[in-house]
DNA sequence: CAGTGAGCGAGCTTCCGCTTGACTT
């Protein structure tokens, strides 16, 4: 063999993900070498579309700088290899990767195969080796015609956003539905009159056979709509016979739930964990990476044939042969690709994992719900009891089931949304009791109710809808998720409830009713998803100019679209077209032709000045605005911001004009004005240059005195004395300081690390500086090396800091 | 922990889907 003839031999096989392409490489052999792509490996130009349009949408592919070393090194691989297989995923996007590959590597015809494979097993995966095929053009021109209708969109509309609404926005085509699913929902909350009726339970004696003395809890057939009525009922009852007039029973089973999907797995994390989607998606990405389950991004509920086999024999190793059911699941989603198995334990025989104590409670989740959907359905037997009310013409019912054989409940009960209003009369054995019984009644209560409002989305449940739709898939949801509140058209928030006052009624045997006044908290919120005013004017303006865009079912009707394109009926960028040409004239239209939109709404006169006052969306976010800009007078309007919780669809004239009594002066303490306001950071009193928070839930801004203001002054003076450890006199700008998060050094407005060795008592003036000075050489190769990389990194980089500062403030609010 | 506003000058922002890391607090 000489020197420099390049033999080619042995096979290098590409799949998407490196975790996958380790898995693989074992079942493969010596003679194959597995690598990843790491997803795509290129993506449309940003400059100008990354589209041609003049020329049939021709598409300006690039390799992204984060991408150019992975594409050398399998370019140099493929080079020495005898044959290359692409063995990315079986769905449009994988054969879109496929393609590009292909055309990046500058792979030839005659030793380049294409296989696919959807669940990583020995068996799927040699036979995939023994079926190779060519690329799929005609799924990857309907990959190309999604990639391109994305970009259209999404740079086209936004940009009018930049115009009519605000710099910076955002629109796309699944983005803005998302938010106008949250937007939607929250004008139906806001539109809700709750409606009140009564409800009626009544508490029984049971005596069993032996004598034995047992209550039951029945309710009331109906509900009353008024005090009135109500009180007439239980007064009748309280003289009444009461008998039992039928007893039913009723067979009852119970299915498992299908093993996970993504969109299922966020869901049951969300609710049994109270994981969001992100974390949910982090954590499996670590039991993955560890081989510990199987792909984390899918929409398909298939299990391979090997974990069919492992959950039989498990269960019934465990729990016995009774409890095994092997099921197939079909998917309900729509537009589900199905290139994966369902998310399972890679091993089912293990029950647990070590890691961290969210990856073990996750895997446990994901264990149990894989095994339950193999395993026998619960029989149940429902009991229903009727009792008749005296000659009321009511009836009294009482349900209760009992589990005649749990099967799949053994392990594993999917959670449900609705919150807990109702209470559980579930799960309740019910005292033998037969037709004719009288019963003694202990007491009998009513209680006002009210219809509940909607339920607001939480990140999970609006995946869930998102699925519903078909809009977005399972590698986006997280990332739409976060999108849309970086971009600020959603908060996820915990909001408090109100107080509610019910009417409560109650009536022993024999004696008269009582009617009193109960209170409830009502409304209260956790982690929900709740629309910026922003989101909403954003909202409004699509959905008035470009209500096909953001209709609900925009994206089954483009997949359809697509679903042609990949069997070859239709071409794409003819397709394209079609699209393209109405939407980019409706969007020149709107342009030119549509108002500045902000939201704005007049709330009313303001008293002292007779001028209006009104609300709408300023540069900086939601605003109110005494008087209007006009040309003829030199007077200025006045602005203030709305405080948080406030919205500009729903403040009261009142609420606005409240908001220009501050900043007010309460008076001097200390020679110095004492001036209360409200910033950024709630509200606060300013003083001698500095500023103190109110106390939270204690101190109205609008109320707040003299006296408590200089208390609040005070006991700031001590705390920021207790948080001082060290000053130097060579600079006073040079501060050793207690924080939340142990001690540090300030200086000159940043902030540094004190080593875990060092006690921060003892630095000297010398020590700090040279702490200094050593972390800010650290960061200065970090800010060079930074510099060196793409615009992108610098981007991603800002978002990422944005991050932090949001959760910092929601650790403040705490 | 620190921080507590605000209208013409320049250029930037933006999409959805595949994949992982690299960053702090």
């Amino acid at each position: 063999m000489g020197k420099k003839t390049t033999v080619k031999e042995g096979n290098l096989v590409i799949v998407e993900s490196p975790a996958k392409a380790k898995t693989i490489e074992k079942f493969l052999g010596k003679d194959y070498v597995v690598k990843s792509s790491y997803g795509h490996i290129r993506d449309l130009s940003k400059s100008d579309f990354g589209v041609d349009l003049k020329n049939n949408y021709q598409p300006d592919y690039i390799v992204s700088n984060d991408k150019k070393e992975v594409v050398k090194e399998l370019k140099d691989l493929a080079a020495k290899s005898e044959t290359v297989w692409l063995a990315s995923d079986e769905d449009r996007e994988g054969e879109a990767i496929a393609w590009h590959l292909y055309e990046v590597l500058g792979l030839k015809d005659d030793n380049t195969k294409r296989i696919v494979f959807h669940e990583i097993t020995k068996e799927a995966i040699q036979k995939a080796v023994k079926n190779p095929r060519g690329i799929d053009f005609n799924l990857v021109n309907a990959q190309q015609a999604r990639r391109v209708l994305d970009r259209l969109v999404g740079f086209e509309l936004s940009p009018v956003l930049w115009r009519k609404v605000k710099p910076s926005l955002s629109a796309g085509r699944v983005q803005s539905v998302a938010v106008r699913l949250l937007v939607d929902r929250e004008r139906e909350i806001f539109n809700f009159k709750p409606v009140s009726s009564y409800r009626v339970t009544a508490l029984f004696e049971v005596k069993d056979d032996k004598g034995k003395v047992t209550q039951l809890k029945a309710e009331l057939n109906k509900r009353f709509k008024t005090l009135e009525e109500t009180q007439a009922f239980l007064q009748e009852c309280a003289d009444a016979q009461f008998k039992v007039s039928k007893v039913e029973k009723k067979p009852l089973k119970k299915s498992p739930a299908a093993p996970f999907t993504t969109s299922t797995l966020q869901q049951e994390a969300s609710r049994k964990l109270g994981f969001s989607v992100s974390q949910t998606m982090s954590v499996a990405q670590k039991l993955y990476e560890a081989g510990k389950i199987t792909y984390m991004r899918t929409d398909s509920v298939n299990l391979s044939e090997l974990a069919l086999n492992m959950a039989s024999s498990m269960i019934s190793d465990k729990m016995g042969d009774q409890y095994v059911q092997i099921r197939n699941y079909k998917t309900k989603a729509k537009g589900a690709q199905e290139a994966h198995e369902a998310i399972r334990p890679t091993y089912l025989d293990k029950e647990t994992v070590s890691g961290t104590n969210q990856e073990k409670k996750l895997y446990e989740l994901i264990w149990k719900r894989t095994i339950a959907s193999q395993m026998a359905d619960a029989q149940l037997e429902k009991t229903v009891i009727s009792i008749d009310a005296g000659s009321t013409g009511e009836k009294f019912v009482a349900t209760g089931e009992i589990i005649k054989f749990d099967g799949f409940l053994k392990v594993y009960i999917e959670s449900t949304d609705t919150e807990g209003e109702q209470e559980d009369d579930k799960d309740v054995l019910l005292p033998p009791m037969s037709e004719g019984d009288i019963l003694g009644m202990l007491n009998v209560e009513a209680r006002q109710r009210w219809s509940q409002k909607p339920p607001r989305f939480t990140e999970a449940s609006l995946v869930r809808k998102l699925e519903e739709l078909g809009i977005g898939r399972p590698s986006t949801y997280a990332p739409t998720i976060s999108t849309i509140q970086n971009r600020g058209y959603v908060e996820k928030e915990d909001r408090e409830g109100t107080e509610r006052v019910y009417k409560y009624l109650h009536v022993t045997s024999g004696a008269k009713v009582e009617v009193s006044d109960k209170t409830e908290i009502t409304g209260a919120e956790r982690a929900k998803l709740f629309p910026t005013d922003i989101g909403m004017v954003v909202n409004d303006f699509l959905v008035k100019y470009f209500e096909n865009i953001v209709s609900f079912d925009f994206t089954a009707q483009v997949e359809k679209e697509f679903d042609e394109i990949a069997m070859g009926n239709v071409t794409w960028n003819k397709s394209i077209d079609e699209f393209y040409k109405p939407f980019h004239d409706k969007v020149e239209e709107t342009l030119e032709t549509s108002e500045k939109s902000t939201g704005e709404r007049i709330l009313g006169e303001d008293p002292a000045t007779g001028k209006p006052v009104l609300v709408r969306i300023g540069r900086f976010g939601p605003m109110a605005q005494i008087g209007e800009s006009s040309e003829e007078s030199e007077e200025k309007p006045k602005f203030a911001s709305l405080r948080k919780g406030q919205h500009i669809e729903t403040i009261t004239l009142e609420e606005a004009l409240d908001l220009f009594k501050l900043p007010r002066t309460l008076g001097e303490f200390e020679d110095k004005v004492v001036v209360i306001g409200i910033g950024r950071f709630g509200p606060y009193i300013r003083h001698d240059g500095k500023f103190v928070s109110l106390k939270k839930g204690e101190d109205d801004p609008m109320e707040i005195d003299l006296d408590t203001a200089i208390l609040r002054i005070k006991t700031k003076r001590e705390e920021d004395a207790k948080k001082m450890i060290k000053v130097f006199d060579e600079e006073p700008d040079l501060q050793v300081l207690n924080g939340r998060w142990g001690p540090y050094i300030k200086y000159q407005k940043k902030n540094y690390k004190i080593p875990k060795d060092k006690v921060a008592e003892e630095l000297s003036y010398d020590d700090c500086k040279q702490l200094i000075a050593d972390q800010d050489k650290g960061g200065g190769k970090k800010t060079t090396a930074k510099k060196k990389t793409t615009t992108k990194k610098t981007t991603a980089k800002k978002t990422t800091t944005k991050k932090a500062t949001a959760t910092k403030k929601k650790t403040t609010k705490k």
